[in-house]
DNA sequence: ACCTGAACACCGTTCAAGT
DNA sequence: ACCTGAACACCGTTCAAGT
């Protein structure tokens, strides 16, 4: 009862990262989400449909926080520059990895996704090539942050340098 | 009770493998397992610690189907033809790259990264960029399966390879 | 428009008890 | 050795009802 900026879904979202970090997918919960929000667990269904709803935003969310610069120089700069910080965003945030199986794409997905492209655009990637050089690189990163993630593999930046210089 | 042959950790993974197939992660729980085997949920908790240990051999279980040939005359057919398969594993049962994210890796897991890595090094592959190359490899086999197994992207044999012809 | 309360149909897991 | 039954502390979600 602390509580009373009003219940938007934007700190819905917002609080869901929170319990994700702190508790990883087993953290969180419809309940516990309203709990914190000193709000009934049904409450949250006027906002939003469904947990898996949460889930989606809660991964768009996070990357967010990965900067899209302006188109800069040095299109390899860029493309790398982003791929990097992608990374590190799911390294900060274990458990999104994992739930990047999920469907559906967001509008922050999307727009780190094009910038990638444009800038192996500028590199003079067209067509096919493009497509193809496009995939290698976002599914090695994402390869790389659910095996770093997870402990499965330490996470090494060097290691993942180096795999990008194989590929670029 | 029709079902009369012994309860074995082999049963319930199969059992558990089938129901992931049918319905994702969402479709396996402890008590509808038990219900496949004809058994109280809680007679699994004799031969099974956890859940997540079901989950951890499910995952395992899968990659035993990608056949392990013995080492041919060419070792990039070799590579190539692992991730082609390991590839195939995950798209058949949609659920596995999601789940691939967990800590343990299992034997079939192992036996099949140090397969590609054998191959790797008779190509000549050795030391830092030998690990490097099969990082990259490994988590663009994930990452692809990871992404098309959730629709995210179409699956797509063709680009799938040129991605490896990009790399290797 | 936004939230509560009660209710439904589930969960994973523990543990004493049976054979 | 292997399984059952009862129990505990939870889940997500719907829906009528309140303000």
């Amino acid at each position: 009862m602390r509580d009373r900026e009003p219940v938007t879904t934007e700190r819905i979202v917002a609080t869901a990262v929170a319990l994700l970090d702190e508790g990883g997918a087993h953290g969180l919960t419809m309940r516990r989400l309203a709990g914190r929000l000193a709000v009934t667990a049904t409450a949250l269904y006027w906002h939003v449909k469904t947990k898996d709803d949460v889930l989606d935003l809660a991964v768009d969310r996070i990357f967010g926080d990965v900067p899209l610069p302006a188109a800069g120089a040095d299109w390899r700069d860029d493309a790398r520059g982003l791929l990097r910080e992608w990374r590190l965003a799911m390294l900060r945030h274990p458990w999104a990895p994992g739930l990047i199986g999920r469907p559906v794409v967001g509008p922050n997905v999307l727009a780190r996704t094009e910038f990638l492209q444009s800038a192996l655009a500028r590199g003079g990637y067209a067509g096919r090539r493009l497509t193809v050089i496009t995939r290698v690189l976002a599914n090695y990163v994402i390869g790389s942050a659910l095996t770093e993630a997870t402990g499965r593999a330490a996470p090494d930046d060097d290691l993942f340098e180096a795999g990008l210089d194989a590929i670029l």
